[in-house]
RNA sequence: CGGGAUGUGGCGCAGCUUGGUAGCGCGCUUCGUUCGGGACGAAGAGGUCGCAGGUUCAAAUCCUGUCAUCCCGACCA
């Protein structure tokens, strides 16, 4: 049953999320509870994406939850774009509101309202925010994880003099922060690319996305950055005096990312056995576990030793010496959390002076000696890391096939990801492919490089069902 | 909104066709035996069967209405 076949990979991914006691579903429909235990993987994923958009030199900042529907509707795009799915509050303190307000399903409207008056000069540029947030799209379809109702998520705003700074920017956060962080972090293989017109994001001038394969073949933006030219800048007049005196529109971009990223992971990494935690992520990278202990508790306390030396070597350690419970229960529920690395220690072990390493990702058990048990696990911790980004580059590339013609893709992408020429598939193709649920991901260059324009000759198109 | 399904102890389900006053597994409590990969035995706690009407001596079961949730599709990070 959590076998992940294309045709029940929900109810498998369900499954393992209830047994991780990740998430369940909330109160309202779509919404999510995030049990500790997720929570803490989201924490870490918060921590190291915002390192990233720190070193990028943004600086975090929070707005407000609600927006003034007007606001909304000064770009024209991004209002057609997302009025069909917001939450619209028309009463407060029991009276009715002069204007409904909406509970923001992404701030540009809100952040660029104050870039206005933040931004006199162009000393005042680039302006460049970040902001941890929690907001609301109410999809006609949710998925756990993946689309619910309410997420959490990180979303830049930038202002810049010149559309290449702007283009710079934008380019840098997708690479340097998402890419960087998917890639060697989340050890997630992503293609990088950019949104053709179509799918691009309402009100942009440009979308680049990364999209991630899943466990049963599709496909999944895993984050997004944006040029939004000077659309939100003339809209919400974002005007600076240039050096030369001149009055001009600023250049803005915007970027996200979101807890869709742990739907992502436990997609790209679970087995059969729940989730597989790539170890730089890992809240707990090694649990050490006691197995049983003797009267004198001997086994309990060599056990805290190995804790503090992993600890002291900067491994995130947990010490697990609960002999009251099943060991086979504690064992199992580390399995389905996806704890990395485990060391069993046990009274016939400390006998011997070993201790037992296993690993999670490979699936492995080997005796070690205790003395050697944290190069051992600093080991394991690396060879983890490395092996699920291979296996699931091996997974992608096992299926993804090349197509040349138009009328082989739709059946091509049943079980997996197609490349295609983008002249074969621009215009009525795209349209056409949507309607059979097939749609295009990006585009790239042939050498994998981000396109300035979906006219570049060559492209390729990276096409798949998606969620 | 279209198609399909389901609402029964905390969780997962059976019972409904053929009405007779609710049962199983997991979990929980207590005791004992276990304990190196989700143990076993015994004894317990826990449900006005989604809601509202109706039929009937009698409704989880039949009828009508209603609400909710889930799955597939359209919309989407």
């Amino acid at each position: 049953m959590l076998t992940p076949q294309a045709e029940d990979f929900p109810r498998w991914f369900q499954d393992v999320i209830a047994k991780a006691e990740l998430a369940d579903n909330g109160p309202v429909r779509g919404t999510m509870v995030i049990r500790p235990t997720g929570y803490a993987l989201w924490e870490r994923i918060q921590a190291e994406v915002d390192t990233r958009i720190k070193a990028a030199g943004a600086k975090n900042a929070y707005f407000p939850l609600f927006i003034p529907e007007s606001y909304l509707q000064r770009e024209a795009e991004h209002v057609e774009g997302f009025s069909p799915e917001l939450a619209v509050v028309t009463h407060g303190g029991g009276k009715q509101l002069e204007e409904p307000v909406v509970v923001r399903p992404t701030s540009e409207t809100v952040i660029n309202s104050f870039f206005s008056k933040w931004v006199q000069s162009h000393r005042d540029l680039p302006l460049l925010v970040n902001q941890w947030a929690n907001v609301v799209r109410w999809e006609l379809r949710p998925r756990l994880f993946l689309r619910p109702t309410e997420f959490l998520w990180q979303e830049g705003h930038t202002a810049h003099a010149t559309e290449d700074e702007a283009r710079a920017y934008a380019r840098q956060i997708l690479h340097e922060v998402y890419q960087d962080f998917m890639v060697n972090v989340l050890a997630i293989p992503v293609v990088v690319g950019r949104k053709t017109i179509r799918e691009r994001f309402a009100g942009a001038a440009h979308t680049y996305s990364l999209e991630s394969m899943t466990g049963d073949g599709k496909a999944l933006q895993m984050g997004t950055s944006h040029e939004l030219g000077q659309n939100f800048a003339r809209a919400f007049g974002i005007n600076y005096l240039s050096a030369a005196g001149v009055s001009e529109h600023a250049w803005t971009t915007s970027w996200g990312s979101s807890t869709r990223m742990v739907g992502g992971l436990i997609m790209c990494h679970g087995d059969d056995n729940g989730l597989r935690i790539p170890p730089l992520l890992a809240p707990t990278q090694a649990l050490v576990m006691v197995v049983k202990d003797t009267d004198i508790g001997e086994v309990s306390a060599a056990a805290h030793k190995i804790y503090e030396a992993l600890a002291g070597a900067g491994v995130r350690a947990e010490l697990d010496d609960r002999v009251d419970i099943q060991f086979g229960r504690r064992a199992v529920d580390a399995e389905l959390k996806g704890i990395p690395v485990r060391i069993e220690l046990g009274p016939r072990d400390l006998a011997e002076g070993n201790a037992t390493l296993v690993r999670r990702i490979v699936g492995n058990k080997t005796p070690i000696s205790i003395d050697g048990a944290v190069g051992a696990v600093v080991n394991a911790l690396e060879d983890g890391q490395q092996a699920l980004y291979d296996q699931a580059l091996e997974f992608r590339r096992s299926r993804t096939v090349e197509v040349d013609s138009l009328t082989e893709i739709a059946e091509a992408a049943a079980g997996g990801w197609v490349r295609a020429p983008w002249d074969s598939v621009r215009g009525a193709g795209e349209v056409g492919l949507a309607g059979q649920g097939v749609t295009v991901r990006c585009l790239t260059r042939e050498d994998g490089g981000v396109p300035d324009s979906e006219d570049e000759q060559d492209l390729v198109a990276f096409l798949a069902r998606a969620y």
